[in-house]
RNA sequence: GCCUCUGUAGCUCAGUUGGUAGAGCAGCGGACUGAAAAUCCGCGUGUCGCUGGUUCGAUUCCGGCCGGAGGCA
């Protein structure tokens, strides 16, 4: 390997594989042998403080003594986006391997690890919320079509890629036209100019038996309830940003604490929201990430050697 | 016991003035470059409750039976 590339490990997959375990066990490991990993959390939604329930935030003991970064640490009222998200975890991650050791990023967010790993650069305009919203407006009167048939004019590709994304992605593009003059296509061109610094290496987390994994989410989302999901949700209802309140655990139960259905049915929706997130996450890191390393938690009868194999995948890689 | 309504996709329900049927949700698959735990796209054969009758043809009309809801006694 190039000697200014370092190595990054990526421990990917969809919620309930046991990412976070193995996250926290492969830095352990990685003391054997050299300074140890830190963990770079790579998700959306557990960079917010005050929803640790839902986002599932590795407590203490999870976290087996291993620092953790990018967890917890944004108000619930503060936007955040992948461009963000590549800045946080780009600064994490030179300190960290300025200290000599090796980052471990752990996550289901599939757009912020692709993203980071493919070293996507994002141009610092902020999007103008006013011309966002008179775009938006007019893009909902005719389903976008105008909209996309002057993206059309400027970049066929684009548009034809963009006919089956929906409305905002439409909005997304012409917006980001309008404020760079970049077409979609030059504007992606740009953003994987610079090479990236990273030797990745990803262990992709799954399981074989899908209704084993279901199981699995469904009594996970218990365990939540028990913890105090339903607390948490009435805190945390009012007052955060659209990023956060997108977040799959308190709009489910939100309703039921309206009085507007019953808390059955939210528990219910609330697992079903949860599987079918699993899904459009497992879909991505099959589709979109290349290199991954799968692992099926059901092929090990217990969690330590399922460790250990990903141990020996990493020796064998250096 | 009598009367009325009702029985169609896993669920909630449309519909066919008689030519064997379609939405939403669920499910399955997919997409994804600034909100991604979001957003969007594609996929619908099911004894049209059972059974007789009328008809060239019935899920649709008529009779009986069975199940459900309500009303009257």
């Amino acid at each position: 390997m190039p000697a200014d590339k370092f190595l990054l490990l990526g421990i990917v997959g969809c919620t309930g594989t046991g990412k976070t375990a193995l996250g926290a066990a492969v830095c352990r490991e990685l003391g054997r042998f050299r300074e140890g990993g830190e963990v770079v959390s790579c998700d959306s939604m557990q960079v917010y403080a005050g929803m640790p329930i839902a986002t599932a935030q590795p407590d203490e003991d999870e976290r087996c003594g291993v620092p953790h970064h990018l967890i917890g640490f944004l108000p619930p009222d503060e936007k955040y986006s992948v461009a963000r998200f590549c800045n946080d975890a780009r600064a994490v991650i030179a300190d960290i391997t300025a200290r000599g050791k090796v980052p471990v990023v752990v996550g289901g967010t599939g757009l912020y690890y692709s993203a980071l790993t493919q070293n996507l650069h994002f141009s610092p305009e902020e999007s103008d919320a006013e011309t966002r919203v008179q775009l938006r407006a007019e893009a909902e009167a005719d389903g976008g079509a105008s909209l996309l048939e002057k993206l059309r004019a400027v970049d066929p590709i684009a548009a034809e890629r963009l006919q089956t994304g929906g409305i905002g992605r439409i909005v997304r593009a012409w917006e980001r036209y309008l404020a760079t003059g970049l077409t979609p296509g030059e504007h992606d061109a740009l953003s994987r100019a610079e090479k990236s610094p990273y030797r990745s290496l990803t262990i992709g987390l799954d399981c074989r038996d899908r209704e084993k994994l279901y199981a699995r989410l469904d009594s996970r989302t218990e365990q939540m309830l028990r913890n105090g999901l339903w607390e948490e949700a009435e805190r945390f209802l009012e007052n955060c940003s659209p990023t956060a309140r997108q977040a799959i655990g308190h709009k489910e139960l939100a309703p039921a604490l309206r009085g507007e259905i019953s808390r059955d049915q939210a528990v219910d929706n609330l697992k079903r929201a949860t599987r079918q997130y699993a899904k459009r996450q497992r879909t991505w890191f099959l589709n979109k990430t290349s290199d991954v390393r799968w692992l099926y938690t059901d092929d090990y009868a217990r969690a330590e050697d399922l460790h250990s194999a990903a141990m020996d995948i990493l020796r064998a890689c250096g």
